[in-house]
DNA sequence: CTGAAAGCGCTTACAG
DNA sequence: CTGAAAGCGCTTACAG
């Protein structure tokens, strides 16, 4: 059997509070009643029972990150992120898929399973706007992540999806670049990335005083490399011109490029591309992305910062926060000037 | 406050003993009295307690996977079908991120984590197979992936390594490819993937009756995108002539083919390139990557199998297991013969 | 600064 | 087929 406190406390001469107090950090201790303690559980190898700890105090040092896949780039650089940052503050990441299905996140988020963590982190894909009161009703503390549930009840995390993608076409028609497509749309959202990038892409028009043309706005549903590079296929045989692309992500536009270079289009010469997410791919590609670096990082920082406030002070005790981490336009080959 | 098996007891007019059976599905249960239970637990919203429950039973229902880092592709994949599989099972998973580093990988199989975790699938990088016997005092269950230890004191599902690169390399000869490049080696490195792909290579070469020429044996020592990239603008600068290439990962042949076509080398006319991996990202590159399938998704399910056994029936109850998952090389553009 | 007692919510023998 | 009791290993008030 693994030793348990008392094994430590009869080894120390103590009590077992005292080795609780010890482990816990508790500061008024004598020095050497502490380094006995310390002394007994170097010798006796003890580790405590999370588990006990567990149900004693109601924190158990995990949080779950639920998101839609790991296999996407993105959300596996942000669990990265998440985990790092979680680390440094001791506590575990359990990552649970959600394939953005709304009812599995729903579950995810008021499963049996959350009765053994502390806090959620919540990448919404398929949850509604609207459904966002739901939230308030959930007792363990969540902050959310990403694009598709503004000022709901609970801390929110996100990137700046508008003033970036505005910052992408502005930097394209500043190139030159006279048709500018936008590459990912989602028809008929407004709300979501989709939608949120829409809108700065059509802000940089307005500001650039560029007619918007709707033959120039792609759909593309998923965002899936496969799905860019379909998308690429039909605009190619649609016969609209075009010498610029905001695609709304990195994997839709490297399934882009792909598809425009079988074609002969010449990148950035004939056409020049900006991505979105700042995927380590990005650098590697032929021809390297230009991309938004959207602050994955700052955006787990903070998100792990949050909820680990909310731990503290419980679920609903402060009023919700709304974060927009700092972007930057990576400049990269695929709009490099042609000398 | 959150219910518990009293209050479901109390509402269902039974003992907490009968609430417990009907939640562990324990088959003497008088049809109505399971009903009456099941209506309680439904009516009070009731979830039980896992801390509890992992206090008292000594399971928690989580396993952690320990991997180098979650941001190269093969480990998100990896990492994708262990959670499924997992989840299939009931399981949770929290990810560990070693980076490869020996003395982490060890704190993350024994530190205070793993006091609520049942078991944990370890994949390895920096332990050394002679450090191996440090396993058998870990009462953990664990099961190992990766190629760093085999006849270890636990169980192992590992890929076949020699044989996909000898596969490869037979392939490469059969299109009649001459000097074929080993790219990726580790000098020195008797077992481990490195190691173990540069032996299938050089059986493959003598099968084929075709001199080993080390000079087309090239050191990649990390395996990402960047490295393959590095590692052949050097073999290209040292004018050393090849016309194929077995990379040992997909991301640096991924890299290489970059540097190849930026030197307007064509693929595969000029050379044809077989990867390692089966990432998601081999079938979208320019040109698609002909790579090895090393069975992740059997890998994953036999792993989480094999520790489930051993969670059930004690760490070292039963002896340790090797196995080995089937392997496929998938065929595409980069060693498409030209027609 | 440290101790003795209670109890978190389950499951596990043990009865019957 | 179901119940009453004990106890897993901690932390939390409460004393002193």
């Amino acid at each position: 059997m693994a030793s348990t406190m008392h094994d430590v406390a009869k080894l120390a001469g103590v009590s077992i509070k005292t080795v609780s107090n010890v482990i816990n950090d508790y500061q008024y201790l004598k020095p050497e009643t502490r380094q006995k303690v310390l002394d007994a559980i170097e010798r006796l190898g003890y580790r405590p029972n999370l588990s006990a700890r567990g149900l004693r105090s109601g924190r158990t040092g995990v949080i779950s990150l639920i998101i839609p896949t790991i296999t996407n780039a993105y959300f596996a650089e942000l669990a990265d992120e998440v985990m790092r940052a979680a680390d440094a503050k001791g506590l575990s990441v359990i990552i649970e898929q959600s394939n953005g299905d709304r009812d599995r996140e729903l579950s995810l988020l008021t499963g049996p399973r959350t009765s053994m963590i502390d806090g959620i982190l919540y990448s919404v894909l398929g949850l509604r706007e609207e459904e966002a009161h739901l939230l308030a009703n959930i007792d363990t503390p969540i902050v959310l992540l990403g694009d598709r549930i503004f000022n709901g009840p609970t801390d929110h995390v996100a990137m700046q999806n508008s003033a970036s993608t505005r910052a992408a076409t502005a930097y394209l028609l500043s190139l030159g670049r006279k048709r500018v497509v936008a590459f990912g749309a989602h028809s008929g959202e407004v709300i979501g990335s989709a939608g949120l990038r829409l809108d700065g892409y059509r802000e940089a028009l307005a500001e650039a005083r560029v007619a918007f043309d709707p033959s120039l706005v792609i759909e593309v549903y998923e965002w899936f490399r496969s799905d860019g590079a379909r998308a690429m296929r039909a605009l190619l045989d649609s016969g609209v011109a075009f010498d610029g692309i905001v695609a709304f992500n990195d994997l839709i536009g490297l399934g882009a490029m792909r598809v425009m270079q079988e074609a002969g289009i010449r990148i950035p010469e004939d056409v020049a591309v900006v991505g979105f997410d700042d995927i380590d791919e990005t650098r590697y590609s032929l021809p390297s992305l230009t991309t938004i670096n959207p602050g994955k990082d700052e955006i787990a920082r903070v998100a792990v910062q949050f909820l680990q406030e909310r731990i503290a002070q419980g679920a609903h005790a402060i009023a919700p926060r709304e974060y927009l981490a700092a972007f930057s336009l990576v400049e990269r080959e695929s709009t490099a000037v042609a000398s």
